[in-house]
DNA sequence: AATTATACCGTGCTCGTGCACAAAATAAAA
DNA sequence: TTTTATTTTGTGCACGAGCACGGTATAATT
C-alpha cells in the first residue's frame, strides 16, 4: 500500500505538501503540483480510509427521503430495513442516516418534507430518494437540489436528473415473467385480470404492457384491464368475477394483491382463480403462505435500500466511480420459498 | 465512544495495564485485573476497530477450501466470485485468502489438500469449507482441524462439528418448489423423469425426496427415477426417452441440466419436455436463455462464497456473535429474469 | 537596503490501539 | 540492610491521513 509519506518522498516534498494537492487546498506552485500529480497517478494512490476515519473527526450525513414506512401496506419498512442495516455497517466510518418520511399522497406533506431537506442542506453529504409521488411533484422538487449534495435514487426514478446512481427494477421483464407464470398456471387457456389499483407510475405501466404484449399472439387468453376509477374497490371486484364466467388469473402490477384475496376469501368465492403479484407485505405474505396468492414477484426492497446507501457512501467517502444504474434481479417468490426471506 | 485512555482514567491504571487486561496478556494483579474489568463491564467497551487494524500490521488470513472452479460445471467459481468480493472490501483490514482446491471426486487430492492446510495451520486465522466430497472423507478429516482454527461450512455441512457457522440451502424446500413449477409446466398429468448424475449426496437426496413427495397424491403425474449407474450418459437418457412415451417433464436436482439440454438439441428430440434444474453454470444459463431449459434454482452460490469468508471476519476481527445457521433463499430464474444475473 | 507582504512548503500534533521497553514496586535471597 | 530477582505498571512510539501553525524564500514596497 502506497502512503502519503512515500508520495512525498517520491516527489521531493513534504507530506504536508501531497496532503495539499490531493485535496486541492491551494497554497502550492505549479511545478510541484506537477510532480505531486505525476507521482500520484504512477502509483495509482488510494487514501487509506482507515486512517482517514480515525483522524477526522465530522460525521458523514445521509438523507433518506421516502415515503412513511405504513403505506402502500408497509412496503416501506422494508427498504429502511436495509438502510438501517448500512447504517450499522458504516457506522465505525462515522456515518449517520436522517429520516425524511413524507405521506407520498400528500403534496404538501411532499413539500414540508422537501423544504426540510432544503434548509438541513448544510449538513447532508448526500441523499437516497425514493420518488413514490406524482410525476409533477418529483420533477419540481429535485431540481432544486443544491448542486453540491449527491443523490441516489431507488425504486423508480426521474428522468434527465443528475443523480450519480438509480437502484432499481428492471419493470419490462418482471411482466413478462408474470405472464409466463401465469400461462403455466391457468394451462395456457381462460380469461386473465389486470387490476390496477395505483394512480399513474410508469412502472406500473411497464409491467402491465409487457404482461398484455405476452398474451398478444395468443388466442385462447383473453386479457382485460380493470382500474379504480370512480368506483368503489368492491364493485369494481364484484363486476370483475361477474362479466367473465372463464376468469382464471387475476395479475396485480401493484402490491395490493393481498386485497384481492382477501375479497375472495371474504365473500367465499369458491372458483379457481389463480393471483400474481408484486411485494412482499405483510398482508401479501400471509395469503401467499396460505395459498390464495399463487406468486409474489420482489424487486428486493431491503437491498435497494442497503445498496442505496452503500453506493453514496462509495462515492462520497471513498471517492469511487459508482455504476449508473444498478437492477437488481427478480425474486419470484411461492409458499415454498417464502421462508427465510 | 469510549476508548482504552478513558477506561485506564476510571479504573485508575495507564492504558498499557488496560489492554493487558483485555487481551490476556498476563503481567497483571488479581486487584487490577478486577478494577479494570468492573469498568470494561460499566462501560460496555468496544474496542475501535479502526485504529486497530490501523495499528497492527499482522494481516489476517482465512483459507478456502473447495473443490476446483472448474468442477461440476465450472459451478465452484461462482462461490470463488462472492470470495473474491469479500476479500476486496475487506482489504483494508488486511484480510487476505488463501486458496486450497482439491479435485472432490479424489481422495488422495483431498487428503493432499488438507494437509496443505494443515501445515500452513500456523498462519491460518479461520476457514471456509465446502464439504462437497464423500461423507466418510469429510468427516475424518474435519476432525483433524485444530480447536484454534475456527471453520465455516458453506454449501453442505458436516453433521456433528464444531464449526462457528453454516451457511446454506433449504433443499427440502427447493425440492418441493421444484414440484410445483414442474406441476405448473407439465399442466398437471404426464411423467416426470428425476435424473441423478452425482454421487451420494444429502442435499441432492433432500431434493429428489422432497420432490417426490409432492406428488405422491397426485395419480395424473407420475415419477421415475434414474441413475448413471454402470451404463453411459447417452444410453441412459435414450432409455429415459424410450421407456417413456408421456414423458413430459425432467428435473435434474444437481448442475446438469445443461447436459440433458444438450442431448436434447443434439439428437434433434421433438417432443415437448420440461426440465427444471439447478444452479446457474455457463451450460446451463446458455440452455436456459434458449428455453430449453425452463426453470433453475439457485442457491445464490456467490452469495453463499461472500458471506462465508464476512462470517469469519465478524467472527475473528470483530468477535461479533454470529449465527449457527444462516439459510439463504432460493431464486428461481428463467428466461425473462436471468438478465442482471 | 531594509521592511513588509505573499506564496509556498515543512513540521508536529491528533485520532485509538497494540506492543516493546523502561520504570517502579514488591518479593526473595544474600 | 543491601542486593538481586521477579512481578507489576507506565510510557513512548508506530500506523496513515488531516489539518493547523510556523517557517522560509521570493516578490513587492518603502
Amino acid at each position: 500500500m502506497v502512503t502519503i509519506k512515500e508520495i512525498a518522498e517520491l516527489a521531493n516534498v513534504s507530506r504536508g505538501t501531497v496532503d495539499r494537492v490531493i485535496h486541492e487546498r491551494g497554497n502550492y506552485s505549479e511545478t510541484t503540483e506537477k510532480r505531486v500529480r505525476d507521482v500520484l497517478k504512477k502509483v495509482d494512490y488510494k487514501p487509506n480510509i482507515i486512517a482517514r476515519s480515525l483522524v477526522s473527526k465530522k460525521a458523514i450525513t445521509f438523507g433518506v427521503f421516502l415515503p412513511e414506512p405504513h403505506q402502500d401496506e408497509k412496503y416501506w419498512e422494508l427498504p429502511e430495513q436495509g438502510i438501517k442495516k448500512a447504517e450499522k455497517e458504516l457506522g465505525i466510518y462515522k456515518v449517520k442516516i436522517v429520516y425524511f418520511h413524507c405521506n407520498k399522497n400528500s403534496k404538501v406533506s411532499f413539500k414540508k418534507c422537501f423544504d426540510k431537506i432544503l434548509k438541513k442542506k448544510s449538513k447532508l453529504d448526500g441523499l437516497l430518494i425514493a420518488p413514490a409521488m406524482s410525476e409533477f411533484t418529483k420533477k419540481e422538487f429535485i431540481k432544486k437540489i443544491p448542486n453540491e449534495i449527491p443523490y441516489v435514487f431507488f425504486d423508480s426514478y426521474v428522468p434527465n436528473s443528475k443523480c450519480i446512481s438509480y437502484i432499481g427494477q428492471n419493470s419490462v421483464q418482471s411482466g413478462s415473467l408474470a405472464a409466463k407464470l401465469m400461462r403455466l398456471l391457468i394451462c395456457g387457456k381462460g380469461t386473465v385480470g389486470i387490476i390496477r389499483m395505483v394512480p399513474k407510475d410508469y412502472h406500473i405501466d411497464d409491467r402491465i404492457k409487457s404482461f398484455s404484449a405476452s398474451f398478444k399472439k395468443n388466442k385462447k387468453i383473453k386479457i382485460k384491464i380493470y382500474e379504480i376509477n370512480g368506483t368503489t374497490f368492491n364493485k369494481l371486484l364484484k363486476n370483475v368475477f361477474d362479466e367473465n364466467p372463464d376468469l382464471k388469473g387475476i395479475f396485480v402490477p401493484s402490491a395490493g394483491a393481498g386485497r384481492i384475496a382477501e375479497y375472495i376469501k371474504s365473500k367465499k368465492i369458491k372458483r379457481n382463480v389463480h393471483i400474481i403479484g408484486y411485494d412482499l407485505t405483510t398482508r401479501n405474505k400471509s395469503f401467499l403462505s396460505k395459498g390464495t396468492i399463487d406468486f409474489l414477484l420482489s424487486q428486493r426492497p431491503e437491498v435497494q435500500g442497503y445498496e442505496g446507501i452503500m453506493t453514496l457512501f462509495r462515492h462520497v467517502v471513498l471517492k469511487e466511480k459508482v455504476k449508473k444504474e444498478q437492477i437488481l434481479p427478480i425474486d419470484i417468490l411461492t409458499k415454498e420459498n417464502l421462508k427465510n426471506y
